[in-house]
RNA sequence: GGGCUCGUAGUGAAGAGGCCUAUCACGUCUCCCUGUCACGGAGAAGAUCGCCGGUUCGAAUCCGGUCGAGCCCGCCA
C-alpha cells in the first residue's frame, strides 16, 4: 500500500509507505533528511544509523532519485514544524528505504523559479513535468475537461468521434497530408476541424453532438497558437435557425468555468453582444479586451478642414484617451510610436494635458475650436493624453486597437482576476483583399448568410452579413461559430457570388452538399479553442505552457525528434519520393 | 517569406574593446557534520564565450555572414 505524501498528515502514529522522488536530500552525517516528493506533495523523511541498511541507502541517494520509503508518521517536536511545507507538521521516521531506481545529475533544474530556456524544457519535458506547477496544470486540466463534458451531457448533447484520416480542404489552412498506400497517388488529409462531419451528424439524426476534436493545421504558431494540432470543444445542435440559441446554451458553461473553475470574477454577469462593425469601429479589433476603456473616439469630421494636412487629408481620424498618458517619456512614446509603425502608421500624433494646457507637435497647426473638439469628443483631462490615427479606416483602426491593448500593458490594466467575455456577432460574409482587390469570403463559407438567397442577390456583396459569433474572452478568441447553410441552393450561391459554378462546389464538398439535399435539418454550432482558453483562465501567456507535449515554434518535438527521416521501404510502398535536398 | 530580440561551464545569470588567466548562484565530486527543511562548513573539477570570417597591437565584447531559439507580421475559411 502507498500513501500520498499529502494524506502522510492523516496517519500520525501509523506505518505507511510513501513512494516517490528525492527532491531533496539533507546530510548531517549522523542524520540524513530526506524530502520525498510526489505528485501531491512533499513530505520530509528521517532516517537515522540505527536502522542500518535505511541509512546506507539514504546516503546513497541524490536528487531525483526513485525511491520507496517504509516508517512511522510522528508529529515533530516543538519548534521543529516547517510551516512552509503542508505537511510540516509532521514526519515519517524511516525503518526500510529501498532506491527503485537512480537519476543522472538532471539536465535542468526543475526546483525553483528560473526556468531553462523554453527547447531544454522541451527536450527535457518528462523532467519539466515533474515540477508542482506542471503537475497542477496537468490536474486542472483533466477537471476542465470533465466540468465540460457533464454540462454537455446533461443538456442531451451526444459525444461522437470523427475521422482523423479525413479530406483534403481546399479552402482555409496548410493541411498535413496522408498518403493512401491502398490508392497510390491519393491522400488522406488530416482535418483542419470536424466542421463537414459534424454537419452531417445533423443530417444523420443527432440532435446535439460534441466532441473534444483533435484538429490540424500546418501553419506557423504564436504565444496563443499552437503549431499543428490543437483541440477544439466542437458542438453543433439541429433544429435551430439562430444563433442567439447556441450562444445562451453555450454561455453558461463559460461563465462557470470562469467563476466556479478558475475562481476569477466577471466584468459583465450579462455578457454583450457587439456586431464586428462596431467591434472595429470602437475597440479596432474583433477580438477586444473589454477590461478597460480607451475607446477610439471618431474625429474626421470635426478635423478634417484643419491645417494638419496628415489629418485633413486623411479618410479617416480617429484617436484614443490614455488616462494618466502625459506621464510617458518621450523615449516611452517612440516605442509606442514604433509600435503604430509596425502596423501600417506613417507616424504618432499625439496631445498631452498637462497643468490645464495641452502640449502637442502638432499644436501649432490646430485651431482652438479643433483642440476644443478633440478635448470634448475624448474626455481627455489633465495628465491624460491623446493618441492619433489618420489612414484609411481600416488602418486607423488597426493601429488605435494594437495601441489600445498596448497602453492597457503599460499601464496594467488588465486585471488578472477578472474575465471580460463578449459576443461578436454580424460578421461581414465577404471581404475585399486589400491588394488583390479580389472579394473572398470573411470567415466560414458554411454559415447562412442573414437573408439567405435574397440577401445574396444584393449588390453590396461587402454588405451581406454572415450568422456568424466568435466568443471572446480578454482579447483572445476562444470560440466561432455560426448558423449553418443547410440549403443546398444557398449554398451554391454562396460560391456562385465568387464565380464558382456548381461543379466547383461539387468537386470540393460533394459529400456534404449531397447529403443536404436528403432533408438536412436546420442546425448551428460552434467551438471553443480549449487549449487557449484554458491558457486564459490559468493566467498564462503561451500556450505551450498548458500542453503536456508541445512542438517548438518550428514545428519539431525536440524530445521525440519528430519529424523524422523514415526508410525508404516505407516511402517505396507509398509511392512517395521525397525532392527536398537533405 | 519578412521584422525585432537573444545565444557565455550541466542550469540560470554577470561581463559591452586591454582590468578576463572570464565572475556569481544552483548543480556535480571529495571530506566533515544527529534537527535540517533550497541545512551548514572545507576543498575540487567543470567554458574552444553558438559557428565561420573580418577589423584591431589586442575581440566574449565591434563588423559581416551563418546556424539555432523566442516574439511579432504574413498565414490561421
Amino acid at each position: 500500500m502507498r500513501t500520498y505524501a499529502s494524506d502522510t498528515t492523516e496517519r500520525v502514529g501509523q506505518t505507511v509507505t510513501v513512494k516517490g522522488w528525492v527532491n531533496s536530500r539533507r546530510d548531517h552525517g549522523g542524520l540524513i533528511f530526506i524530502d520525498a516528493r510526489d505528485h501531491t506533495g512533499v513530505v520530509q523523511l528521517v532516517v537515522q544509523p540505527e536502522q542500518a541498511a535505511a541509512f546506507k541507502a539514504a546516503e546513497q541517494v541524490r536528487d531525483e532519485f526513485v525511491i520507496a520509503a517504509t516508517g512511522t508518521v510522528r508529529e515533530r517536536s516543538e519548534g521543529l514544524a516547517n510551516p512552509d511545507l503542508q505537511t510540516g507538521g509532521i514526519e515519517v521516521k524511516i525503518d526500510e528505504l529501498v532506491i527503485l531506481n537512480r537519476s543522472e545529475p538532471l539536465p535542468i533544474q526543475i526546483h525553483g523559479e528560473a526556468l531553462a530556456n523554453e527547447d531544454l524544457r522541451l527536450k527535457y519535458r518528462f523532467l519539466d513535468l515533474r515540477r508542482p506547477k506542471m503537475q497542477r496544470m496537468l490536474q486542472r486540466r483533466a477537471e476542465y475537461y470533465a466540468v465540460m463534458r457533464k454540462y454537455l451531457e446533461q443538456r442531451d448533447f451526444v459525444e461522437v468521434a470523427t475521422p482523423i484520416l479525413a479530406n483534403s480542404s481546399p479552402e482555409g489552412a496548410r493541411d498535413f497530408l496522408i498518403p493512401s498506400r491502398v490508392h497510390p497517388g491519393k491522400f488522406y488529409a488530416l482535418p483542419q476541424a470536424p466542421q463537414q462531419f459534424k454537419q452531417l451528424l445533423m443530417v444523420g439524426g443527432v440532435p446535439r453532438y460534441y466532441q473534444l476534436a483533435a484538429c490540424f493545421r500546418d501553419e506557423d504558431p504564436r504565444a496563443d497558437r499552437l503549431y499543428g494540432e490543437f483541440y477544439q470543444l466542437d458542438l453543433e445542435m439541429s433544429f435551430v435557425e439562430e444563433g442567439e440559441e447556441v450562444r445562451t446554451t453555450m454561455e453558461p458553461l463559460i461563465k462557470q468555468l470562469v467563476t466556479e473553475f478558475a475562481g476569477k470574477k466577471l466584468l459583465h454577469e450579462a455578457v454583450p453582444r457587439i456586431p464586428y462593425v462596431k467591434a472595429m469601429e470602437k475597440y479596432g479589433s474583433d477580438k477586444p479586451d473589454l477590461r478597460f476603456g480607451m475607446e477610439l473616439v471618431e474625429l474626421t469630421d470635426e478635423l478634417n478642414q484643419t491645417e494638419f494636412s496628415v489629418f485633413s487629408s486623411a479618410e479617416c481620424v480617429k484617436a484614443i484617451c490614455v488616462p494618466g498618458g502625459a506621464s510617458l517619456s518621450r523615449s516611452q512614446i517612440d516605442q509606442f510610436t514604433e509600435i503604430a509603425k509596425g502596423e501600417g502608421a506613417g507616424g504618432l500624433a499625439y496631445i498631452t494635458y498637462k497643468d490645464g494646457a495641452a502640449q502637442s507637435p502638432i499644436a501649432k497647426f490646430l485651431k482652438p475650436t479643433e483642440l476644443e473638439a478633440i478635448k470634448q469628443k475624448t474626455g481627455a483631462a489633465d495628465g491624460d493624453a491623446v493618441f492619433f490615427g489618420a489612414d484609411k479606416r481600416t488602418v486607423v483602426n488597426k493601429v488605435l486597437g494594437r495601441l489600445r491593448s498596448a497602453f492597457a500593458d503599460h499601464f496594467g490594466l488588465k486585471d488578472p482576476n477578472v474575465i471580460a467575455l463578449a459576443w461578436i456577432v454580424d460578421f461581414p460574409f465577404y471581404e475585399r483583399d486589400d491588394k488583390t482587390g479580389q472579394l473572398d469570403f470573411g470567415h466560414n463559407p458554411f454559415s447562412m448568410p442573414k437573408g439567405g438567397l435574397e440577401a445574396l442577390k444584393a449588390d453590396d456583396k461587402l454588405g451581406i452579413i454572415a450568422d456568424q459569433y466568435d466568443m471572446v474572452m480578454n482579447g483572445y478568441e476562444i470560440c466561432s461559430g455560426g448558423v449553418r447553410n443547410h440549403n443546398p441552393e444557398v449554398l451554391y450561391e454562396v460560391f456562385g457570388v465568387l464565380g464558382h459554378d456548381r461543379a466547383y462546389v461539387d468537386a470540393r464538398f460533394g459529400g456534404m452538399i449531397n447529403a443536404f439535399k436528403y432533408g438536412a435539418p436546420p442546425h448551428a454550432g460552434c467551438a471553443f479553442g480549449v487549449d487557449r482558453m484554458f491558457m486564459v483562465l490559468m493566467d498564462e501567456d503561451n500556450i505551450r505552457e498548458i500542453v503536456a507535449f508541445p512542438k517548438n515554434g518550428t514545428g519539431v518535438d525536440v524530445m521525440m525528434d519528430s519529424p523524422s527521416v523514415v526508410d525508404e521501404a516505407q516511402l517505396k510502398e507509398l509511392s512517395i519520393k521525397p525532392t527536398a535536398e537533405k
